[in-house]
DNA sequence: GCCAACGTTGGC
DNA sequence: GCCAACGTTGGC
């Protein structure tokens, strides 16, 4: 399995709103760019990855879900009335991939991005604290996992290393 | 609201 | 294929 993160604005999607979904499960679609989308189709279910939400005061990590569904034909791209409509994808030749995602835990206190750039040293190559990284989905290595949660006072989700 | 960073677009 | 213009992201 692998470890990922996820940004969202929490004005569009928070983890709030997650948890208020039914079975904690949403749609993780609306992803428009091709780097983003190729993390996304590398995704396995019960991969688990940071929710991180972006835009907002303060910025910051702030959960953790599941995939409970690899990837698969992101459909707001066929939808005019979508703010993600694509019209160069087509069902017969999608472009845009989503996977599902379940809540696993809301962190009762969130890790801001101020504290994890504090933690630069250790987090090595974290993107989050690179500057200028702006893809909403990324890869979290094994150890930055493990860092992360230290960080947050947070212990590793036993669920992490059970599959 | 500003602006740096960076991806995308499109003329050539 | 180059690269300038443009749009978006997202912290501040």
């Amino acid at each position: 399995m692998q470890f990922w993160l996820l940004k969202s604005e929490p004005v569009t999607f928070s983890i709030e709103a997650l948890q208020r979904a039914p079975q904690q499960i949403t749609h993780w679609d609306g992803v428009r760019n091709y780097q983003a989308r190729n993390y996304l189709r590398n995704m396995q279910v019960g991969d688990l990855a940071l929710f991180y939400h972006s835009n907002c005061t303060p910025p910051g990590i702030v959960g953790v879900v599941r995939v409970v569904k690899a990837a698969h034909s992101d459909d707001t791209a066929w939808d005019p009335t979508s703010e993600h409509y694509d019209p160069r994808s087509t069902k017969e030749v999608p472009i845009w991939s989503q996977v599902d995602v379940q809540l696993v835990e809301i962190w009762k206190e969130g890790l801001s991005l101020e504290t994890l750039k504090s933690h630069a040293d250790t987090l090595g190559e974290f993107p989050l604290v690179r500057r200028g990284n702006r893809l909403s989905v990324m890869p979290v290595t094994p150890s930055q996992w493990e860092e992360i949660h230290a960080i947050a006072g947070v212990s590793v989700s036993k669920k992490a290393f059970s599959d």
